[in-house]
Formats: structure tokens, C-alpha cells, sequence
DNA sequence: AGTATTCAATACCTATGAGTATCGTACCGG
DNA sequence: CCGGTACGATACTCATAGGTATTGAATACT
């Protein structure tokens, strides 16, 4: 009678189901976050939530697990790519906006896993391990980056790494209540005068200046 | 029988009922934190919650509105109080500091709130109105500090009042989860350095270097 | 003092959503 | 072609927590 449907592959339906979560989760946030309504944006049902993980916590666990091997904060191999020490400091603070204004799903997704970070012991202590490496990661990348190009950090490259990681989320949080007047070339703006201020030596920008949106 | 024990007046019932949910909210969430709990850690049962506010949602507003009159981002007007411009920036960065280390559940209170705002369109019209103006406010005082004391920004005084505002969400938030790696001194730094940067003048500061304290 | 009113305590209702148990069907080995 | 298994759909349980109705005691009013 009816034609057999083909079954989607079940690697397949665990990341549809962990790209729903994020969606989810980013937009209602974690304890908001029904998993009837994240099986149905994937075009599941709960069962097949269940199927793939242990429940609610573990589905959270995952997107930390992936999220950290796509690693939080982009932009670090962004700054072996370029040349000259402007362009490189531009270039990273529009990498940066981009991330939290385009991809604004995933930069939510990582302050709600934040926040959960910081009521719950199991998430934190997977989540500071991630931090932590990626902080050093960034770190390492940035002294790297300015020991080849000639400039020099007036700063710890360890600070500035954390400067950066607080930043984002902080604007990223920013940008999420008023993205009106938190947009892009502002949020671009901020970045790479908090750049330029560590940084002594020939690194004029051609950033815009701030523009008042209001 | 019974001596009649003296009823609490309103006004401190109300009081009682918004510390202790600012420390719960802070504590669980928004949305983990359970009515009862709020009342019990205040001393009431349920009753007195639904006697005072009109429910969950209401509680939260009220909290806001508190907030916004205690002004969220303190440290503006001990701008005026310092006289050197290194000590002006020193004392702010520890201000932000003392502010995020000392009294962590407003600022982890202050992170929900945001949060929340970015889900909650209603939450939200009346936190970015807060939080415009604090900015506004921000700007301008910082702008006058400066003028006032000869120092010339190298960004736009609005620009550093986002940077500022962003800088100490972003903080509270890395602190909320790593207090051990981000403390207090690393914090202070951290703020220090990112003023220095946008300052243009002699502002040699007595902050201690970053530590490592891995 | 006696009565009315305020307001928190108590008991209750009800919707919700995480988790579970079972079922049905597509895939696979024989 | 035919069981067996994998796995997602479906139907259910059950604890929880926001919200409501009622009660009872302390204050205010006359």
C-alpha cells in the first residue's frame, strides 16, 4: 500500500536535532526551551531525542562539545592571513563583528551556555576547560601574529586574549537587546579601537568612525 | 494565648521580597528560580509574593526598575572624586572591578537580565531604555572627567561608554564561570589597560601586571 | 471594645513538560 | 521472502510550579 519512506541516516538526525537545540535554546534559552518544540524545528519527534541523547542536560552537553571543536572564538587563524599590521587589526575586529551580528544564533547559544556555566557545576567544568584553551589558543596566536608583523603589545598577550573573549560576549550580549544602535560598524568600531589601544606602532586604521544610530 | 507578634510593614515586605529575589534570579536563572523559594529566602511564603506583585514577570520588572534607579554601571560619578588622571583610571578600572568581583549576584543578576531581555521583547523595551541612557550618562561624564582634566580620547566618549558597558558584561560573565582564572586583580587589569589604550596624555598607571594564576 | 480591612499564610487547582514504555516500520541478515 | 533489530513515533505517567481562592490574624477605624 504505501511506498516505504526512506529513513534519514541517524548521524543525520542527531545534527539536525543538535542544530534545532541551538536554534532553540539561543532563542528561548536553555530552561525556556521545550525539547517537543526543538524535535519539531529538526522534523522530529521527542522520541528521536531520546533516542540520540540522554535527555535535556546531555543535549546541552553536546552542543558545548561541538561548539568548542568549531571552536567559540573564530578569528585566530584569521590573523596569520594577513600582512599589514592595520589590515590585520581591522580585519580581526570585522571578524569579529560579523561573527556576532550574522551568525547572532551562535553568539547567543554561547552567552546562554555561559550563563548556564555559571549556575551549574557539571556545564562549567567542561565549559572552562574549553575557555581556558582557547583563551591560551588565542593568546599564543595573538603574540605570534605580532612578533612576525614587528608590533609590539603593550599588554600580555594572555590579557588581551581575555580582553577579546569578554568582549565579544559582552557586545554580543549587547548587540542581542539593541541591535539598533549596537549594529555592526559600531560593534566593529569598539573592537578595533580596543585593539588599537594595545597596540604600539604603525596601526592606523580605516575603520569608520563611530556613527551615532539613534 | 498568643501575644500578637508585630506584622512587617509593607514597604520592607516588598523590600525583603526583591533582595532576596534579586539573589535567587542571580542564583538559578529567571527561569530556574522558583517563587517559593524567593518568598522562603525572604522570610514570607507564597502569599506574600502574589500580595505584592502581580506574579513572576512583575517581579522581574520591579527588580529592573530598581536596578535602573541604582544605576546599573556605577562608577561614573567617582570620576569626579580623583584629581590625577592615572589615579582617575586606576580607581574606575578598580571600581569596575570591586563591582564585578564583590558584588557578583547584581552583576550575575544584571547578565539574566540582559539575557532575558534579548527573549523577552517586553523585557526588553525597558532595559534598553535603561540601559541607553546609563550610557548616555556614562558618556557624558566620562567626556567632562577628561576635558576636565586634560586627557584627549582617542575614540568617540560614546564608544567607550559601550566598550565600558560591554567590557563589564562580559567580565561578570567570564568571572561568573572562572572566578579562579579571572580575579579580581586580572579584572582590574583588564579594564585598566583597555582605558589606557583610548587615553592620550600622561596616564602611567601603579596597577599591578597581569598574573598568571593558572 | 467592636467591627472592618488589610495582607500574608494555607490549601487547592491546573497546565506543562521532562522522562518512560510501548508500538510500528524501515532496514538487514538469513 | 522472512524474522530480527534499530530507532523514531505515539501515548502515557508524574512531578512541578505558577497561579487562585480561601482563611485567619493583626491593624485601622469609629
Amino acid at each position: 500500500m504505501t511506498t516505504p519512506v526512506p529513513r534519514v541516516r541517524r548521524e543525520e538526525v542527531r545534527r539536525r536535532l543538535l542544530d534545532a537545540a541551538a536554534e532553540v535554546f539561543a532563542e528561548r534559552g536553555y530552561e525556556a526551551a521545550r525539547l517537543d518544540e526543538i524535535a519539531h524545528a529538526a522534523g522530529f519527534t521527542k522520541g528521536a531525542v531520546y533516542s540520540n541523547f540522554a535527555g535535556k542536560p546531555a543535549l546541552l552537553a553536546a552542543l558545548i562539545e561541538q561548539q568548542a571543536r568549531k571552536q567559540l572564538l573564530v578569528g585566530a587563524v584569521e590573523v596569520r592571513a594577513q600582512n599589514r599590521p592595520g589590515a590585520v587589526l581591522d580585519h580581526l575586529a570585522e571578524v569579529v563583528a560579523r561573527e556576532i551580528v550574522e551568525q547572532s544564533t551562535w553568539s547567543r547559544l554561547h552567552v546562554e551556555i555561559a550563563q548556564r556555566a555559571a549556575h551549574d557545576p557539571e556545564v562549567r567544568e567542561t565549559y572552562v576547560d574549553v575557555r581556558r584553551s582557547l583563551r591560551d589558543q588565542l593568546a599564543t596566536t595573538l603574540a605570534a601574529g605580532c612578533a612576525r608583523l614587528g608590533v609590539e603589545l603593550t599588554v600580555p598577550a594572555e590579557q588581551l586574549a581575555l580582553t577579546l573573549q569578554a568582549l565579544r560576549l559582552g557586545l554580543a550580549l549587547e548587540h542581542g537587546t539593541d541591535p539598533e544602535q549596537v549594529d555592526r560598524a559600531t560593534v566593529t568600531s569598539v573592537v578595533a579601537s580596543t585593539l588599537r589601544g594595545v597596540l604600539r606602532g604603525h596601526t592606523q586604521s580605516t575603520v569608520d568612525p563611530w556613527r551615532d544610530s539613534a
